[in-house]
DNA sequence: ATGAAAGCGCTAACAC
DNA sequence: GTGTTAGCGCTTTCAT
């Protein structure tokens, strides 16, 4: 039996046109000799490697990996595969393992990295590659894109602490021009306005990163500047807990002296002491929509670019409280226990 | 300009051989019109991929990241790729990952799946294809492998609480059939005899998975049995989150009632509540080593197989504490605080 | 120092 | 229903 006979028992699709008889036997001819096709030769041939591309930041941050299954798991039945790669939030990194992704011949990219101004980005806007975006925001290029509802995140954190009765509430901002964290900035201090909390009571300051480190040095470095203040909504949950731990150096409880607030929910924001109030985002499921998007490009390049931005909620812990001064107010009201 | 010779001027290893003229000109014709080499058609033509297959079970848990990022900082400046797979633990899927990878020309396989009886360890043995393993033990077929010393990590936790005064103290140990939870397991009964402790007074229960809900489960019943137990040591970090968790479900409080250790110390063992007593293994290297050994395998097939053990160390925190009678005792005999 | 030509393993258009 | 053939883009041996 004949080669390109061979081939078309073996692929679902064509074997329909052949002998049923002849489709058995070449099935067990293959399976005897642990016959497996070769990806190169078909991807060669056929133009497509049904791989994609992922650039993530680094797959160490918690919030990655149910990001990186969601999107597995929704390319799978598709027969697609991911291609991960870790930036480090390094511009040149990024670049080169954009050019190694495109070398490998993958059908589009899934980018997860999140500067503002990404020549990455442009590179891919320009060559007209299928793209889509997750966990970020794009003002340039209006690639597919699905990302958390982080400005209603943040109005719901700094609601909740203005109920608390907090009026001195700080936020400590992502990195500079990465684009959660300047969106969430921004919804931050929109969120305060509408509070009519003055901005002066209301300081801001960038971590270094989205780390634990980064959380810890701009805390000191907040309440070195601003000691009044009685809690913080940090940009995400890993710059909450490195904000709790300077706290607790500096004699200070959380959530008694300040309370504070974190962002995604990340894997064991509610184990942690005290358990997290953060804002959840449903990671796996912001990986599902975004392969979907791509799938969707992939099928048909002429689509209108959506971008779907999933609803998060509130889930509040024990990182926040009332402050101090009220909670004074209501001992001494109340009977001692 | 030829293609041959354009193809040797892209090439460092062949460009030595051309006019640095021509070198200069078809590099700066192929940076002006964004040309990347075809990786298919290069594979296909020299019979490697550059690329290496992972098999995991699942990148969700914490331990598996670090080791990613370790497989890649050793492959990158060799030029290799990780292509990773989730198996989930399932034996059909990662059969399936297994095939893909092949199909996809992988020249070799770094696996930490941990099943003792693996089929895909069968086959690749069967193909003699190169492979590494990495977190687990392999009793069949001496692969070359690279694991943290779990021995000596759960005679230390077993030690520390024997140390503190326990002297009923049971295991949790992890799924049947997972070479990492045999290990430990057996390790355990080892240490338990070694410091004289009859086997009836260090009950033993296999949990359904190396995760929280396994080790909430496997808890409830191990109380259920054996209410008398001071101290449990776990099988992995999880399996003890889980385990203080239903504790705490019971009315006991970890560590006054009852101390656990966990086996890792996984990304914020040492932020949760209360902070884990656990064995310290150093994954980023666990996954530098292991691409090593793989590429020392790719060099050179003959090489005899090594089996890496890395040191281990316990790492004391608030999950262990004397057992309650003696802490009872200390107390009436010291003075009040 | 450069050009020519073959072939890696597959698929798809075409022939019979 | 099955065989024939060309060619995907690269590397590499050989020729000049």
């Amino acid at each position: 039996v004949h080669r390109s006979t061979a081939a078309r028992a073996l692929n679902p699709a064509t074997s329909g046109m052949l002998a049923p008889a002849t489709v058995k036997l070449v099935q067990a001819a293959a399976e005897s000799l642990q016959y497996t096709a070769n990806a190169f030769a078909r991807g060669l041939r056929t133009q497509h490697s049904m791989t994609i591309g992922l650039l993530l930041p680094d797959l160490n941050n918690p919030l990655f990996p149910p990001i990186v299954r969601g999107i597995e798991s929704a390319l799978l039945p598709h027969g697609y595969t991911a291609l991960i790669a870790n930036t480090d939030n390094d511009p040149e990194r990024e670049l080169m393992h954009f050019h190694a992704l495109l070398s490998r011949q993958v059908d589009g990219f899934i980018i997860a990295t999140a500067r503002n101004d990404d020549a990455v980005l442009d590179e891919a806007y320009e060559r007209d590659l299928a793209v889509a975006l997750v966990n970020r925001s794009d003002e340039h290029h209006h690639f597919p894109l699905v990302s958390g509802d982080d400005r209603s995140g943040i109005r719901a954190a700094v609601d909740h602490l203005y109920d608390l009765g907090h009026r001195r509430i700080a936020h400590l901002a992502g990195p500079l021009g990465v684009s959660s964290a300047t969106v969430r900035e921004s919804a931050f201090r929109e969120a305060i306005r509408a509070r009519g909390i003055r901005p002066r009571a209301a300081p801001v300051l960038a971590c270094e990163g989205f780390t634990e480190a980064g959380g810890a040095d701009a805390a000191a470095a907040l309440l070195d500047a601003h000691p009044g203040i009685t809690a913080i909504v940090a940009s995400n949950d890993l710059i909450a807990l490195g904000a709790i731990r300077i706290l607790r150096t500096l004699g200070l409880a959380c959530p008694q002296d300040i309370s504070v607030t974190g962002f995604n929910d990340m894997r064991f924001a509610d184990a942690v002491t005290p358990a997290l109030t953060t804002v959840r985002v449903d990671h796996h499921l912001l990986g599902k929509e975004v392969a979907q998007l791509l799938l969707e490009q992939l099928r048909d390049r002429s689509g209108v670019a959506k971008a779907l931005l999933l609803p998060v909620y509130l889930v509040t812990r024990e990182s926040t409280a009332p402050p101090r001064e009220l909670r004074r107010g209501i001992r001494s009201r109340g009977p001692a226990r």
